[in-house]
DNA sequence: CTGTTAGCGCCTTCAC
DNA sequence: GTGAAGGCGCTAACAG
């Protein structure tokens, strides 16, 4: 039995005998009419079953009550609980979320970001494809100049200007290479061939660029001898086990391998198993937890973000930077922890 | 630089001299303007940066681009991997997503609906916080006169005749009952106290009774002297564990031990892990898949079920009933897979 | 407290 | 191929 029409304020005017001024100011602002009016018109609201027409209201205020949230990879479950806590916070402020998930496709979130637009967005919250300097996406004009709010959200774009709730990835590399240091590389453990292996993401990455210099800082002049070897991949899996297996059949066993997110540690890991060494036959940690392993004795140490604490703070800046327009933008670092 | 006002299609207009309607046909039915027209006009969109509003369209249209998908968990895997296949779906066919976690509360199930409903949501992807029999949601009237179509994903209400896409969970406890069957209670090793530990969501969930159906159909007169305790739960980690660790303290190891989902098949390893018994000294299986455990090459054995192939199933069937609303509603069934 | 008027941006209908 | 008028449903602004 699908609706004829819509039922409109019109027709519940019609049926209390006022006009559609009264019923949505009964709906929208209750307290500009009177009781018994406004019983009358609630119950029939209900009766007629009336929903109110976003589209109308928001053509009208031309304000919306919508987030809109553009992200790379649904996959990631450091994602996926940032995306968790943005949702219930928005819910709170009575604002319904837009998602996107672009797959990793520069076009499809330019089309992301053009569909929040023309829906007149409140807000954005975005983790473009790629945060190499190089990515200048074709949207940046349009969204600069349409004046909505943007957080950006661990990834950031160059130059961009807007907000951002990013890690803190210079302490993270640093935490690791300290820790490395002591477990790894102490002195007294030197045999003049030790090797970091380091599997990292894309090689002009912010985040990935970041972490390495501060693996660098923390190492540089305390671990001499040590080698630093980089293998570039793109945050994923399989391209990260696939490198270090040639690795490990090139250059054999590191004294230590250093996973930059953690589906590159789980491919690095792989990658071990797949050449028949055990995963505590080298010292693996990587970035974020790996989930679950503690359930079965296995301790891979990590540095771990709170995701969720992430996307709160990036939609709290949401809501700031929509409060007021004029505001600058700010840059939150959210520091990590090490878990061994 | 805020923008003051939007540009519309009467800025554009102004700007070539034609028409708003012209412009619009322009954008719109391209076929229908001459081309030297059209060129101006696009030209002069891409000056002015002409963002179509959607609002606008939509109520002149009163038909929108969006698809609503309501769940109760991104936590969930297995969800998150469903929405990525909706969502990927979703853009092929142009539409975009309304995104509504409800975290497991009815309420915000309600105003989830409602806001899609406000948004003439073209079709809703819904997967309710309850599959018991007794969860009536009030919405249910006002969903079905809206005339909307609706396809729901794994979770189903009692009788709400809206479609289905849903997973073959008798047959999925028929399969671990089946192995079982062989791999722990097999009659040559019965000791006459075998228990089978079967750790369950919510007594009167649809999907729990299934699969609980299928294992004992299974069993029926196959397995004489087994028993099997059931502890129910809610398809959650923590309470799973909880429940399983208690049940060790007061019944000791069963022969096997039976999680009706990923997280509580989790649970009940990490009870066991807490109450000192590896992993291994009992006959853990569960329905859905560990991640990453075969790195370690750990391998607790599973009925695993293709959220990606359901989800895409479910965006499919909800194509295909907007496109012919007369469509009667069907429900699809995906079948697992053992995996050992 | 309630009503009148007008318009948000777009597109359908009918004319030219 | 192009234009003029009107209305989708709702709400600001100004009456009364």
């Amino acid at each position: 039995m699908a609706a004829s029409r819509n039922v409109t304020i019109a027709d519940i005017a019609r049926h209390v005998g006022m006009t559609n001024i009264t019923v949505s100011r009964a709906l929208n602002r209750p307290e500009m009419v009177r009781q018994a009016t406004r019983e009358r018109i609630e119950q029939a609201a209900l009766e007629l079953g009336y929903v109110p027409n976003a589209f109308a209201r928001g053509l009208k205020r031309s304000d919306s009550r919508l987030i809109g949230v553009v992200t790379a990879s649904l996959d990631n479950p450091f994602y996926a609980e940032m995306i968790k806590a943005i949702s219930r916070h928005a819910k709170q402020h009575d604002y319904a979320i837009m998602l996107f998930d672009t797959d990793g496709d520069a076009h499809l979130e330019s089309m992301a970001i053009d569909t929040l637009l023309s829906y007149q967005a409140a807000g954005i919250i975005l983790s473009p494809v790629s945060d190499e300097p190089d990515y200048r996406p074709d949207y940046l004009p349009r969204l600069r100049a349409s004046g909505i709010a943007v957080v950006q959200l661990d990834r950031t774009l160059h130059d961009s200007g807007f907000s951002a709730v990013v890690l803190d990835n210079l302490w993270a590399g640093e935490r690791v290479a300290r820790y490395l240091l002591t477990h790894a590389f102490a002195c007294d453990r030197r045999t003049g061939d030790d090797r970091l292996l380091v599997v990292a993401g894309p090689e002009h990455s912010r985040i990935t660029c970041e972490r390495l210099e501060g693996i660098r800082d923390a190492l540089a002049g305390q671990a001499d001898g040590v080698a630093i070897d980089v293998l570039w991949g793109d945050y994923t899996l399989a391209p990260a086990a696939e490198a270090v297996g040639d690795y490990l059949k090139c250059h054999g066993v590191p004294r230590a391998i250093f996973g930059l997110n953690q589906l590159i540690t789980l491919g690095a890991l792989k990658a071990l198993q797949q050449a028949g060494i055990a995963w505590d036959q080298t010292r693996v940690i990587g970035i974020d937890r790996l989930p679950y392993l503690d359930i079965f004795d296995i301790t891979v140490p990590c540095v771990v973000h709170d995701g969720y604490h992430a996307g709160a703070q990036a939609l709290e800046q949401l809501l700031a930077q929509m409060r007021d327009p004029q505001a600058a933008s700010r840059t939150l670092t959210v520091r990590g922890e090490l878990l061994t």
